[in-house]
DNA sequence: ATAGGGTTAG
């Protein structure tokens, strides 16, 4: 619907008359007067039902008055509708679809209607009804789009962040003699501000730019900027992260006495916080007489954003009232750095709390929280809370759903029901959901599936592939086999591949044992990223598996001489969903007594149907570099599955998430454990999903 | 005759 707007809206034939920027008086304002079915007559401005309408406090009670005006005729005067259209589309009980309706009746609405609707529209959930509108008022009516108009619509255009078409609006107004409207200028410095975050504004250089330029502008001009304007250049400069140019703006501000409200002394705050000086933002806090809750969560969340998680929360505890953008700020903070527990402990505070209801962002978090961890009970009652709230569910909690299931090892939920869900209900996927989706295909092994939307992403969806998207594509192609394409693939790319399309490319060189293609892959990904702990620990592997030993030792030697070590594995399992987690050799858990005691009585139930642990050469190297063989027991990834065997109902399964790879024991003792206790255990890896059932896995023992 | 532009969370 946009890119046809857009489309539209960059070939309209601009006939606007150009508005005289002198006091000249117009001898023929309205060349087409309007029918005589409409009626001018002034007087109806004290009409009793129009009182009426002001005293309204629900949408029942305006369709009273409304039927009313029909009865009476004052419907059809111009003026009288468009109060009524106010009232229906801009009060506290609006209702937009009925707003829609009485105008669509209205037989000729004057411009303040048609600017009413817009306007309301614009900051609805459907800015996309503005354009819908303006280009009806264009090519339907003889009125023009005057000097209210414009900021509406580039308002939508900011809402939608329609680069284009905003654009288009902008040149519009220039053409009408409104390019030095400081409301028309004031809401286009925020619109393109407001696109920088846009992929398409970095490649560009950034739309914060034109904002200031436009600023810079004002000046030639003659247009004085206020206190409006230096809330859009500062929101540009913070995007921007210039805090030199910001700095000069408030000296800019001083000197030109534009005044300093709440709102640009918030501006200020979010543009010394996010720009790097934390010492001008505090100490504008603190000097600051009146804080409102824009203050105190731009505060909260400048110092989350920096990992100052103390002060955040210092700030979070000080704060009068603590909304739902407040405790977003907090959980987004730690979900986004890798904090997934401590997100989780502040949803559920939010609950306790009471302060406020969790909003789409907020379950958005609490799902990429629980995805990250594995906590399936937790993303599920979450789920179940969406549907019981008759909450919405848009392309970004659809989304975090998706990746929610996938990641808790529910794939089919995940791809079956969900996604297909979200195609019917016309929900549009983005690039994330692809990536899900796609990772989801290549863990399930739906080659064809996952080529088809892989080459339907830009011509159907119209999301361009990115590098998660290749490397998906890579490992999905490479998985089954097919190198060749998965090489194809990667020349084709109109991007640089990256670090994690060569590594999805060298996984499946490990698992086709191709020593020539992989030693390739290893080497483009290392120049890289030469930190690469995997692909080290990949490419020995793969030589060890041919016997190359002595290029096994040469790696092995060139990672120690670059000091290179592997992080500490650590498990983590969702028990009555509470997290709990597991270091190798772990023995801090209150249970870990039991957990040790059940370990053993495992190893002598696997030792009595002949099992030997795995100790070769080939693990002692990829998996734990110093291990030792009663190590092999003491893997966190055991120590959680022990832990899940004691503390679970049988018929529930056991679902665990490790921070790195899988070892080879383990999951050869996963198999035996899932047989010789009937259980179902789920483990998520750094690269893949195991299932584990009846002594088999998922991942037919590659990955 | 009526009106408009701006700041925090994802």
């Amino acid at each position: 619907m946009t890119q046809e707007l857009m489309a539209t809206l960059s070939t309209v034939p601009v006939s606007l008359p150009r508005h005289s920027k002198s006091n000249h008086l117009n001898l023929n304002p309205n060349p087409n007067p309007s029918p005589p079915t409409v009626n001018n007559d002034r007087s109806f401005t004290n009409h009793p039902i129009l009182s009426l309408i002001n005293q309204c406090t629900s949408t029942t009670q305006l369709k009273q008055v409304h039927a009313q005006m029909l009865r009476s005729g004052l419907f059809f005067d111009p003026f009288s509708a468009s109060k009524l259209i106010t009232a229906s589309a801009l009060s506290p009980f609006s209702s937009l679809d009925y707003a829609r309706q009485v105008f669509d009746q209205i037989p000729q609405p004057n411009l303040y209607t048609w600017n009413t609707l817009i306007r309301a529209y614009a900051s609805s959930s459907d800015p996309t009804q503005s354009f819908v509108l303006f280009l009806q008022l264009l090519h339907q009516c003889e009125l023009f789009p005057d000097k209210f108009t414009f900021p509406f619509v580039i308002k939508a255009a900011s809402e939608l962040k329609a680069f284009r078409v905003g654009r288009v609006f902008h040149g519009m107004a220039i053409k009408a003699s409104l390019g030095s409207d400081i409301f028309i200028l004031n809401s286009l410095v925020h619109f393109y501000g407001s696109c920088g975050d846009l992929d398409l504004a970095l490649l560009q250089g950034g739309f914060p730019e034109e904002a200031l330029e436009l600023f810079r502008g004002m000046e030639k001009e003659n247009v004085k900027p206020n206190d409006v304007t230096m809330v859009g250049v500062l929101s540009a400069c913070t995007k921007k992260l210039d805090l030199e140019f910001g700095r000069w703006v408030c000296s800019y501000i001083e000197r030109n006495e534009i005044s300093v409200n709440l709102t640009l002394s918030n501006a200020m705050l979010d543009m010394y916080m996010k720009c790097g000086s934390v010492e001008d933002a505090k100490r504008l806090f603190d000097k600051m007489q009146e804080k409102d809750i824009f203050s105190w969560t731009t505060m909260l969340d400048g110092y989350a954003k920096l990992g100052e998680y103390d002060e955040a929360r210092r700030v979070f505890d000080a704060m009068p009232c603590k909304d739902i953008a407040a405790w977003n700020a907090l959980i987004s903070a730690y979900e986004q750095s890798g904090k997934p527990k401590e997100a989780l402990v502040a949803f559920r505070e939010l609950q306790l709390s009471k302060d406020a209801k969790p909003d789409e962002v907020t379950l958005v978090c609490a799902l990429s929280a629980s995805a990250q961890l594995g906590a399936m009970d937790l993303g599920r009652w979450i789920d179940v809370y969406i549907k019981k709230h008759g909450i919405k569910l848009n392309c970004h909690l659809t989304t975090s759903l998706i990746d929610m299931y996938a990641k808790c090892g529910d794939l089919e939920k995940a791809l079956g029901d969900l996604f297909s869900k979200m195609l019917e209900a016309k929900v549009k996927p983005n690039a994330v959901t692809f990536t899900n989706v796609l990772c989801a295909c290549s863990h399930t092994g739906l080659v064809n599936e996952g080529q088809t939307l892989f080459y339907q992403m830009e011509p159907v969806y119209g999301v361009v592939p990115g590098e998660k998207h290749y490397a998906c594509m890579v490992d999905i192609l490479g998985r089954s086999g097919l190198l060749q394409e998965a090489v194809e693939l990667i020349k084709k790319m109109p991007i640089a591949p990256t670090a994690s399309v060569w590594g999805a490319l060298l996984g499946a060189c490990r698992l086709h044992g191709n020593i020539e293609l992989a030693e390739q892959a290893c080497s483009y990904l290392l120049e890289l990223e030469p930190r690469n702990h995997g692909a080290y620990v990949l490419l020995s592997n793969i030589n060890a598996k041919t016997g190359k030993w002595d290029r096994v030792s040469g790696l092995r030697k060139l990672m120690r001489d670059s000091g290179l070590r592997k992080e500490p594995g650590c498990s983590s399992i969702e028990v009555n969903g509470i997290v709990h987690e597991f270091l190798v050799g772990d023995n801090s858990h209150k249970l870990s007594k039991e957990i040790y005691s059940k370990l053993e009585e495992i190893a002598a139930r696997l030792k009595s149907i002949g099992y030997v642990p795995n100790k070769s050469h080939l693990l002692q190297l990829v998996e734990e570099e110093d291990m030792k063989e009663q190590a092999l027991n003491l893997h966190s990834e055991k120590l959680a599955i022990a832990f899940g065997l004691i503390s679970m109902a049988p018929s529930q399964p056991i679902r665990v998430v490790k921070n790195l790879r899988v070892c080879g024991d383990c999951h050869s003792v996963a198999k035996l454990i899932s047989r010789l206790y009937d259980r179902e255990i789920l483990l998520r890896d750094r690269y893949r999903f195991h299932h584990f059932k009846g002594g088999n896995c998922s991942c037919m023992d590659y990955w």
